[in-house]
DNA sequence: AATGAATGAGCGTTCATTCAT
DNA sequence: AATGAATGAACGCTCATTCAT
């Protein structure tokens, strides 16, 4: 397999400590250990730490949230899409789900915002569009009391929360991790049908 | 007033860079700064950093989740209980709207697990009578594919979901910082609605 | 004395090291370990390399070649502050024989030319106006086959050698470093009579 | 050609960024670089970063100072020696402006003296000598106040001074590069007269 | 109570050098 | 002969913490 060079290796303990692990100051000898190689290859393939940051980064932003928007602008029924976005979503978390908390975590320290300058900008120009799908949704379902705002917020959050909360909420409801893993594949549909409001 | 204190000072620094701010490594050169002081009070007054941790993350999670907990067992029904715990929460994270994310990140690090334990048991105990509150709610109400466990997970994520995404989520939909504040001041009442599917 | 400060103390290091024992390179370990002191609290005082280069440098800029420039504009007999400033430069070279090399060394890193912008600025403006002084006491002598500019590098040139070169030079002669210093001493006059071509 | 080896490509990068464009402390992937060939294949060629100090260091030095020796050992007229000698030095540094830089900051690192040490053995063998027949000359011109020492480090000094101090004196008299060539290239004559006394 | 000064431990990074091919 | 990959040692710097006053 490719997946065996060394900076491959080193993308994938970078992001397993980060998103995975959640260790979002994560040393670069932390990463180096756990891709079981010396400090200073480390700098040799990925010149400093925001580099690596960069590259892994985007990596999982492309794979998150590009692809969510991109199903999301798919031209097919709207509660297919819906309900597709959400177990890509979930999906996604499961493997890294820090990943969102990784981000705001950088954005917070607040220097370079070119970090998600690219997150942002494809974001705002898929919203436009998408918030009026969701619009016209809303009012051919009569569903009350809902911006298109709070619908994708509602939607987000619903998914997202119990990844970013896992050590707590797990530790909270007496399960496994293995337990705790299916509870939110189980989500999956609650959460498709109440966005939807198809609660029979 | 005793706010004037030094180690009010300290703590209210503390709290607004940690929770507040969302600088969640936030050296104690930067807190002692913003609170005026000379770096080494701190420690005269709070020994270490791990010291300061626990004080302040004490206080912030009596203030909201111990709170919570309290409402939540109330001895009044259950629809008013959810309705009040809801604008107990939201209310807290307008003011801290990055503590979770500050615990969940402390919690990675893996270090003194003391930190939550407090919380943790009192939430387990809390859960184990509030679960089959709400599972009688859900029967009563007949709500569909709806586990109390997801209940619970449900109104907390769609509470705290856009305040610990602000930095994203607040530019995506082109918000100012009012605007946004005043948008997830108006969910209120829509989670509420939601999570008791009262939806007319 | 004032000296004693830990500010002085790092200062004069640092210009030991640099300007009087020819370590162009020396780490912040050495200049710590020479001052007696923490490699940490050199940063506490300087900040970082580059700043503490600054400081020493201008400091010795100043009272040296700056110096030299003010003897050199005085309104008094051109040959008098010839002799005047012969004895200055070398009485400076005695306690910093490296200076030049040091200035020549950074320069060629061709980093931050700012260091030695004051040096260059104050020089050419000072020559322009001394180099016409020169000038004519080189035509009311009758001087023959030396310009203005070959006046004042033979001047220079003379004065700086054999401190610059001290390693080599004092080996080559089989003196100690005492007998080396009379001996460099002892050139004033001669580069004083030299240069005025003042040969009886 | 010889000169394509790599060995010898090699070695004009180091001598070039060493003793040409004065960066003493060049690092070996900037010599690697400058040579056009790989980093590991320098210490393949020459073991290690001190050999191959010593090996362009010997080349440089026999190239300018023993050949210096060897023309003022030889027996021809004392003037024409002299003369012969300023034309070979002034030639050599045009080419190698920092080479006693070099030697001098390399010295004052204290490590091996063993760099040095042919050029000082040289160098006294020949001083002995050639000291006394300075001293005949001076006593034979009559020439005031000055010591056969003085003579041969003003010879040195009028020539080397405005090269290993080119970056500062070259900005100071506002001139190009090439105008400070010519200008240096010009001293030849005047120093000869200026050593010899020869002011007619 | 309050502060400037001081320190040790650690982090990101560089660099000469070596290894494997 | 030649090179990409790998490593240990060192360097500049930061930071939590302590000392002295």
């Amino acid at each position: 397999m490719k997946e065996e060079s060394p900076e491959n290796l080193i993308k994938q303990s970078a992001k397993r400590l980060f998103f995975a692990k959640g260790l979002l100051n994560a040393k670069m000898h932390e990463i180096a250990q756990d891709a079981g190689i010396n400090r200073a290859l480390l700098h040799y393939y990925f010149r400093n730490r925001d580099n690596l940051f960069q590259i892994v980064l985007k990596e999982a932003v492309d794979e998150t949230f590009i692809r969510m928007f991109s199903i999301l602008s798919e031209d097919i029924p709207f509660e297919k899409k819906i309900e597709s976005a959400i177990h890509h979503i979930i999906n996604c978390l499961a493997e890294y789900p820090f990943i969102e908390s990784f981000i705001i975590s950088e954005l917070n320290k607040e220097q370079d915002q070119n970090l998600t300058q690219p997150l942002i900008s494809e974001g705002k120009k898929f919203l436009k569009k998408f918030l009026k799908e969701i619009d016209n949704y809303i009012k051919a379902n009569k569903i009350p009391h809902i911006t298109p705002e709070d619908f994708i917020v509602n939607m987000m959050a619903l998914c997202a929360y119990p990844y970013s909360t896992m050590p707590i909420v797990q530790n909270l409801l007496g399960l496994t991790e293995k337990e705790y893993n299916i509870f939110c594949e189980k989500r999956k549909t609650m959460i498709t049908r109440l966005v939807l409001m198809k609660n029979k």
